[in-house]
DNA sequence: CTGCATCCGATAAGATACTG
DNA sequence: CAGTATCTTATCGGATGCAG
């Protein structure tokens, strides 16, 4: 896929924003950040989200090393998700997602002051 | 479009997330950061970026208030995108992602040192 | 030059049902 | 519970052509 063009601007750059601007892949993180969850979990907190896309999700981040998926045999079976340190290391930036969204988002519910 | 369960969780994070995690969103205000920029010129930095996905995102960045299109009179017409306090006020993410990225993205023409 | 309209193919996402 | 397979739909994006 010929992005080699720009890719020159900087491409860790490039490549991080195509992690993270994948639909629902942040908020994947996002919902990791406070701690291990399970699919269920995780699916139940993200309603829109389909089973299959999460899968996909889980999978890829897991690829790019930002979750770890631990197994414990248990029965029934229990498997946990969780960030790794790489994932963790992108605490910094929700943060600053979440201040800027404070500071500059008005939702149609903000009408009253604000 | 029913998302109002998981808007619960934070609707102001969503809703950054959902502007900012749309294709070539980032990378165009990221462009302009470093200052106004002809659509021509925008164009021409992201090879792969399409004039009508270009004008779609434009749009809709300036819908949000994050960019600022200005028209100068001249003969031919100059037309400047720049971006709006609200968009400047992103710098600090990209800045987090950049270093999160230089941390932590390892390229395949990394092979060497790094 | 700047940008919008249209068409069309590629992809992604959602629903549902089913397996280990 | 934790997924996978399949099907359908929605969205995206690229090319082209045209207008201000």
């Amino acid at each position: 896929m010929a992005m080699d063009h720009y890719t020159q601007l900087c491409p860790r750059f490039e490549k991080a924003m195509e992690l993270l601007s994948k639909r629902w892949t942040a908020l994947i993180v996002f919902r990791l950040l406070t701690g291990p969850l399970r699919f269920s979990e995780i699916d139940n907190s993200l309603p829109n989200l389909s089973g299959k896309v999460l899968s996909e999700r889980l999978k890829e981040l897991e690829v790019e090393g930002l979750i770890r998926r631990d197994v414990y045999p248990e029965i029934p079976v229990r498997i946990e998700y969780s960030l790794t340190d790489k994932g963790s290391a992108l605490t910094p930036l929700f943060k600053d997602i979440g201040q800027w969204a404070t500071e500059w988002i008005v939702l149609p519910s903000d009408s009253e002051t604000m």
